[in-house]
Order: C-alpha cells, then structure tokens, then sequence
DNA sequence: ATTGAAATATGTTCGTA
DNA sequence: TACGAACATATTTCAAT
C-alpha cells in the first residue's frame, strides 16, 4: 500500500525506516536494514529522498525537564485586543523562553500557549509579569497539567 | 554557575552539549568538542554521565506530519463523569492513534488533549465517533490550531 | 531501487595525567 | 575531569545490476 501526498510516496519500508527512527533517531542505519531485509545502503538512500522530500524536520536530543527543575507545565489562553498585530504578540512571545508552544486558534482565545515553569511562583510571574506585559494581551485563562500521560508523535 | 538539581550537578559545558543536542541530534560529538575546546573522549564522557543521571530521556527523529497529509492540529478539553476512573479514560484515550498529548489538568476540563487529523473531516470522526465513544465522556470543547508559531524544548 | 565493497567519519574505551 | 591513541562501528559513496 502506498501513500501519496504533496508528491511524495512512502511505501512500507519508508514507515519502518522512520517509525524506527522516530523512536530513537540513533538507532544505526545497519540495524534498521537488518530488521527489514535490506542493505545499510539502501536505508541510507532511502532516508535521503525521505528528507529532500521534506518529510524530516531533524532529530532532537529530548530531555527530561523535571531533572533540571521544570515541574510545571501550563496551558495560556490569550484574549488579544482587535487592534493589536497578531504577528507582534507573538514575536514578544517568543523572546519568552518559557513558552515552548504558541498556536493561533479558533475559538474564544487569539492565542493559546504551552508554556514550562520551574513551579508555580516561576508560572505566576511568567504569567503577570512577562506575558501581562505584551501590549495587546487583554486577559488570559490558565490550566495546569498536573500529569501528562500520552506524549507522542503521529504514527506514520 | 552551576544548577543542582535531583542530585544532578550540570555546569556550563553540559548545558552546550545538551542545547547542541537538543537542536540536532545527529550533531557529531567531535564537532560539538572542536566548539567547546576540549576532546571528544571529554564530550562523550559527560553524555554518558547525563544520560546515567536520567536527565536525557531518548532522541526522536521528527516528521512533518503537513507531508503526510496531517494537517489539522486540535485541542480538546474533555468533561468526565465523576463516576468514571481518570486511567480507564486514558487507557482507552491512548488507543486513538490521532491523540498525541493527554493531560490531567486542574481547571472546568478533567482530561486535555491535543490530536492530530488529515482535516475537518477526519477531526469530525475523531470527536464524534473515537473520544464520544469513551465511557464517561460527556462533553467536550474543541479549538483548532490555524498556525503554530512557536515550537521549542526548554532552553538550559 | 538495491547491492557489496571501499573510503571516510564517528563513537567508544582505556591508560595516564 | 580531561587527554590522546587505539579500536570498534557507522555512515557515505559508487560502480554495477
């Protein structure tokens, strides 16, 4: 079975590839090849259209904040005034390094954040002081993720 | 300046490896050595201290799902019944390949996802046939993601 | 698209400072 | 911790099919 989208086709070896690789981006090309059959070589090729087609983003490192002290995750809304830019809110937003997810959305908010606090003093002060600040920002609505139980990517 | 936290003690130069890595992944140990001014040996010496102290949980290959037809982001807040246990939700949440982020969150929600659809269409199904099929659902609220601007891991 | 083999690059270990 | 050298693996290229 393929799948066709944007002119790119991935067949059932392309998911393997990646749906190893998705799960630890070091897992050796060599290793990958030997579960399905093939040839390093011929991963290694695939990989390379795979890429030049887009489809990978890169790989991350992915760390465990909560040993470095981040226990606190949030959900932000944010009402923004009609008048204000959009695109300006959010390059202020930006320079704030605890938002680590920014989305304009439908719905009542403009702007809905992620956001990542050391605890809950650090997320009331990201929340009056930083975010308060940025001209435009009316109100905001929080919730907090007290546990997190699915985190994944989409399986291809 | 040095950060402890959990018993791990990380300093300067595990705070490069870590951002480098973060970044990329597949960003070699020697280059990242070259950068800093000492040896790989040294470089991957601290990886491997780092790894021991849980602060690195994995490396992910990350896709662009838009290439493979993923289009529409969406944030659900679930209503549950009291009556209904938190984990059988979740364990049935879980089983919805499009749910890619549950969360337990304080606030009018008990259970918070995200999920990720081909389009309105798919998003329609996932909402009404998948999550309304779960035991204890009464009601949800949906917003959609029209643009995601900002999409980061913590800086340390 | 795939292979096998060669060439290059990278990761890993270890004795020493 | 860090170094450098030795060793072990992995990635990358390429001519041939």
């Amino acid at each position: 079975m393929k799948i066709v989208n944007e002119s790119v086709v991935i067949d059932g070896i392309d998911k393997t590839i990646l749906n190893f690789l998705m799960e630890n981006a070091k897992k050796s090309i060599l290793e990958i090849a030997k579960n399905i059959g093939i040839t390093g070589a011929a991963v290694h090729q695939r990989l390379r259209k795979l890429e030049k087609a887009g489809l990978i983003e890169g790989s991350k490192l992915m760390i465990n904040p909560r040993v470095i002290g981040y226990k606190t995750m949030a959900f932000v809304g944010i009402y923004l005034d009609k008048a204000i830019s959009n695109p300006q809110a959010v390059k202020q937003l930006s320079e704030i390094p605890e938002v680590i997810e920014c989305h304009y959305t439908t719905g009542n908010w403009s702007i809905f954040l992620k956001i990542l606090c050391r605890d809950n003093e650090h997320l009331m002060h990201v929340l009056n002081k930083d975010i308060q600040a940025i001209k435009g920002v009316s109100r905001t609505e929080t919730f907090v993720s007290l546990d997190q139980q699915i985190k994944r990517q989409i399986k291809i």
